[in-house]
DNA sequence: AACAAATATACATTATATTATACACTTTTA
DNA sequence: TAAAAGTGTATAATATAATGTATATTTGTT
């Protein structure tokens, strides 16, 4: 998401700087940026290079993001979705039945489906952006998982995390009826 | 987790513009800053300002820790849990059967388990770090979900997500076992 | 209340980011 | 082939970041 403003790294700062009860003096000292500076960015009177924040949040132990992004505030979330509502994927001949659990506005990195699959259905996907994950829980039967070169077979109860930025299947090769749910992990978006 | 190395801005900058087919002059014109300064920046000639960063980052589309994050090289995933080697864990008299099915090493701000509730079971959470969601996936039965004010019930198939930054319960009140799929998403660490 | 110590901010100086412009190189057009 | 256009880099001038030091403010001690 472009933001409309720049980020307040200096309230940031302050902020983990105070909740970490340390002084500008032991800051300076812990990252290597004068106390001067420490003071003028906090009081966001100067617009420090991204170098310079970077050395304070390692002297904060923060990652460099945490500086960047405040805390937002956001409205407590509650948001059923009724099985009946959930929307319905079509997939090729002989793929699974796939629902959809995650609502679009849930997360931007994350999807969350209900995949049934009969015997024998198959559901092959080509190569999702780099860094982008799968997590499969079988909750019923068993399936074959392949992804790049490798492969293992799930069985009830079973969990898999894998890459899916690699051409992968998920496949029913048993005589019984298999469910599995499955998130994908999208990296965080870098492009349109 | 903290890095060894300052970001390599230049280099993530210049990938992304290469990859949006856009030169020089027209990322300066989007963006506002001068072609020079793209060029010098791309360069790692100089160690620009946050709010020239951010500039850029606005002018390519894309979110400001995109370009302070460059790709990161790994390993592709390829891990299976298999059901009898999830750790259960115990929780109070009348609580649910909970299985972890995420190992710690899958993602610092996901948990994933499988809770399975008998009739009457309950589980009672505090409220965790601000920002933190759960969506439950029920399999099997029903549950009775509660996030501070708010209540639902959910039978099998329905898909709820909630803040659990304030106390939460699910609960199963029918005579049947239900069986919920959970995933807990922590925000991003900010601090020790 | 007075003083000392700790902490934060102000300011002059130095270092470097940032821009406008010129130049070099590559690609396209006539 | 030569010229024009496009693209990226170099450079000097200007603006601002960053520091060392001094000063102001706040907190703690007597």
């Amino acid at each position: 998401m472009v933001h409309e403003k720049p980020p307040c790294i200096g309230k940031n700062i302050q902020r983990i700087r105070k909740q970490q009860q340390i002084t500008l003096s032991v800051l300076a000292e812990r990252s290597g940026v004068s106390k001067a500076m420490l003071s003028q960015i906090e009081a966001e009177k100067v617009n420090p290079t991204v170098a310079t924040v970077w050395k304070i949040a390692r002297g904060l132990e923060v990652d460099l993001d945490t500086l960047i992004k405040g805390e937002s505030e956001k409205a407590k979330k509650f948001m059923v979705t009724r099985a009946e509502d959930t929307t319905t994927l079509e997939t090729v001949e002989n793929g699974p039945h796939i629902k959809v659990l995650s609502p679009i506005a849930m997360a931007e990195d994350l999807e969350i489906y209900l995949l049934t699959f009969e015997p024998g259905n198959v559901l092959e996907s080509t190569a999702h952006e780099p860094g982008t994950e799968e997590y499969l829980t079988v909750f019923k039967g068993e399936v074959s998982v392949k992804a790049g070169a490798k492969e293992a077979l799930l069985k009830e109860g079973d969990f898999i995390i894998y890459n899916c930025d690699i051409d992968h299947t998920i496949s029913n090769e048993s005589p019984e009826k298999s469910v599995v749910h499955m998130i994908v992990r999208f990296p965080k978006r870098q492009w349109e």
